[in-house]
DNA sequence: ACCTATTAATAACA
DNA sequence: TTGTTATTAATAGGT
């Protein structure tokens, strides 16, 4: 069609001649998508975009794009994007099993919800609760070794430092300025006795928050539900 | 265009001529969306879906649906499903957080990766290591004594009925048929001293299972990069 | 499917 | 861009 009998469908070289070919086409397009859609009650989509970067749409009737590539997926089992869906949806559900089975762990490794086990397994988990509570045990006191020496080597620095100022300003002889030795009341054994005396409200104070606190988990169910797509 | 001068744009009620008008003007609109597309370099996807259920779709060159409409909706800011994607990405991230998360308290329940608690933090746990220990511990014993006392009932209660039927049948009086007293040595101290007794081989018999093997993760990352639309 | 009368689309031009 | 027009392309209805 148009004034000369010869016409190839092949990418038109003129740029301007490209662009109103584009336009006119792209109208006529559109209105063969909405012909075919009212004349023979089918859904059509069409996206156009140029190469210069214009985008443009025709939809059939009430339904939008989302709806009717949803159905045509749906249609055909070609994968859009159900695919990926569904690999993440059986990602996150296993994720969301391992984490139930930690929690488990953990609940039994504080002394809950022990009904399920067996008496080996009761065996096995109280000599590994046993096992741990030593290391902690251990480990809590390198700390407060490593602190108390710490804190020795702190003070014996301060000593040193204060003396040789002493010296310095020449008052060596003056009583009033003199350094207490063992300030503390004995270091190790001091911080010992702050930690095992008086157990009660003051070892509440101690609670386990570092831990605990990473227990937070609200608002994490993933309905499949939620999700339009499969609504 | 057709035979008769008048043609409105309006549903063929026909379903024959319907059908027929369908499959024309869906070979023509195709044909014209590649015309499109090569004459004015453009991406052109087309997707059709007849009424009876049939479904077709063009698109343009070597680009897939999926790619245009990719870009499509990266043009306009339509979100046809990226929406849903991210929000899912999300949730995954969030429970691999809390999996980390618990992961890590079960390591320090467990003994290990202590170096980042604090002495506070060490206390908490210590105690509260110990005071699921203990409970533990009780749960084992409440279960053996069980155990045991479930045994003691078989075991008389089999003795009664061995000692009914000695005297339906008469042989009362014949002691190679005694029933001895105590089979095994006294039951809840028998199977205590199995507890207790030659720690060693034997006590690897009942490691921790049930729990430690709910611990298999493998495989679980999920990389953004592993997936097409963000490739 | 194939024809063909007719209308619709559109290339070239303004 | 938009409009006009000569031509070809699409296609309705019939076979």
């Amino acid at each position: 069609m148009g004034r000369l009998g010869k016409f190839e469908i092949k990418r038109i070289q003129d740029a301007t001649g490209r662009q109103v070919c584009y336009s006119k086409r792209r109208s006529g397009i559109m209105k063969k998508a909405r012909e075919l859609a009212v004349l023979c009650d089918a859904q059509v989509a069409v996206v156009v975009l140029s190469s210069t970067g214009k985008h443009h749409h025709f939809c059939s009737d009430g339904a939008d794009i989302k709806g009717i590539l949803n159905r045509y997926q749906q249609a055909t089992g070609t994968s859009l994007w159900t695919e990926q869906y569904e690999e993440m949806q059986r990602t996150l559900s296993r994720l969301k099993d391992i984490n139930r089975n930690l929690r488990t762990e953990i609940r039994q490794r504080m002394g809950e919800d022990l009904d399920a086990l067996e008496f080996g397994e009761l065996r096995g988990l109280e000599q590994s609760v046993d096992a741990a509570l030593e290391v902690v045990r251990q480990r809590k006191y390198q700390v407060i070794t490593r602190q108390t020496e710490t804190y020795k080597r702190k003070v014996k620095h301060s000593q040193k430092v204060y003396k040789s100022l002493q010296q310095e300003l020449g008052f060596m002889d003056n009583p009033a300025f003199g350094f207490m030795d063992n300030p503390m009341m004995g270091g190790w054994d001091g911080v010992a006795a702050v930690e095992m005396g008086g157990g009660g409200s003051e070892a509440d104070m101690y609670a386990f928050h570092a831990v605990s606190s990473q227990l937070d988990l609200h608002g994490m169910a993933y309905r499949r539900s939620d999700c339009p797509l499969f609504g």
